[in-house]
DNA sequence: GCTCAATTTTGGTACGGACCAAAATTATGC
DNA sequence: GCATAATTTTGGTCCGTACCAAAATTGAGC
């Protein structure tokens, strides 16, 4: 399948392995412990943690050791299902804490995608949402105040769809979402518990009502190796 | 925005700075140069490149140096234009290279997607797509000779989507995509000239008629410097 | 000018050592 | 028992060196 000529190459295929036959589990030994096992330096081992931890098997507790990554959670950005419900319905236990929330002007690229000039204000929320315990994905929400009149003045830790369903009387709602391969840096990574760096995938998202109007924009920063997007459609040639 | 407390993180800094005011295009200068103006250790400045690597600003030819990434290509893998359509609608030149067909028996993944037996055979080529001259994706299809029968006799390296219109009436078909971050090992990280271990992006995509029967079961595996993943949808609350 | 061999440059792999900060553990004092 | 302090373990950062294979460049010969 692949190379096993390098040393590195020779230690990830032994570690991902066990991994995949879950002859290990948990938490790894320490990197030393394992530089041992496979006769390699330890930036030769870290080398090979490296490629496991791209490859979504492995992951690292700042300081404290490598482990075995939890299967991934399936996710439909196109969907409009609740973080709650598609989480719970996968068996994992969600949990969901906002961090900050504030209004603020638009930066350039929300400006544009709003088509708001600079003067327009945001309200905008940063919260962290964790499976099990663990935090796998950091959502920054920036909502047009033009758009949606007030919506600083509601609670925003409680359910969003709601609030848009119920005061606003949004229905239906167009979707622009767009995923690529991004690095993770502080302070994101910190929410996170992961490093200045680390891999991530970025979901953007930008919401219309049916005339086309965006009142809202948002990013998430994923772990890369605590999600995978699934999508279902039906297509016309 | 991110840490610059660590050498590795200012270089990193420093060189993404420069790429992105596009004071830096083409190649970068070789590492040890890049030591030198930096006064850092190789393995340092190759942490800092790794990341930036990562973050999908640069490239590297295997022991030839290191590149400036060309922009994104927005893919769509829900729509159905063709590779050819959607890449010169975004200014670029793709080329694509069929590099095997064959006849073979189903692996445990495809078979149970495809809900089939182990003996039925499967019709499986294998493709490098390029733009402007640069390998993005290997694609493995794979038909299943009993929904498309003598798909094997056809010449493959044409259009597919127009064989499956005008042959076998497939005018509307359901998709079940999903899309992971991945590594990219031997012998497709050679085809799209990268290194064992890279990092991609996995599209899978299951391709069923309309009575939910699949036919065909793709994987294709991304540079995931190359592609940027967008989709819109109408929803209904 | 062109071809082909020799040379240099380049990144890729690998080693070893060193120091640090934070996490985890152990020992201490109450 | 329990909170606290001291100690050990752990990964994180950084340095320097060495050697190799492949790519790029240079030089020799025609």
């Amino acid at each position: 399948m692949s190379d096993t000529s390098f040393a590195y190459a020779q230690v990830r295929q032994a570690i991902s392995h066990q991994i995949v036959e879950q002859k290990l589990t948990g938490s790894l030994p320490s990197e030393r412990e394992l530089c041992a096992k496979y006769d390699v330096a330890r930036s030769t081992l870290r080398q090979a943690l490296g490629q496991l931890e791209n490859m979504g098997l492995i992951y690292r507790k700042n300081r404290s050791g490598w482990y075995v990554c939890p299967r991934k959670l399936k996710y439909d950005p196109m969907q409009h299902t609740s973080f709650l419900q598609y989480t719970t319905a996968q068996g994992f236990q969600p949990s969901t804490k906002l961090v900050e929330q504030k209004k603020q002007k638009p930066c350039k690229e929300i400006a544009s995608a709003l088509t708001l000039d600079g003067r327009t204000s945001l309200t905008s929320i940063l919260r962290v949402r964790s499976v099990d315990g663990r935090a796998v994905v950091v959502e920054e929400l920036n909502f047009s105040n033009k758009h949606l009149p007030n919506i600083d003045k509601h609670d925003l830790s409680l359910s969003i769809s709601v609030l848009l369903k119920n005061t606003y009387h949004h229905h239906n709602v167009l979707y622009d979402i767009s995923v690529e391969s991004c690095c993770l840096f502080n302070p994101i990574a910190q929410y996170l518990n992961t490093y200045d760096g680390a891999l991530g995938l970025k979901v953007t998202r930008i919401v219309r009502d049916l005339d086309g109007t965006a009142f809202e924009f948002d990013r998430e920063y994923w772990r890369h190796d605590a999600l995978m997007i699934e999508n279902k459609a039906k297509l016309h040639f």
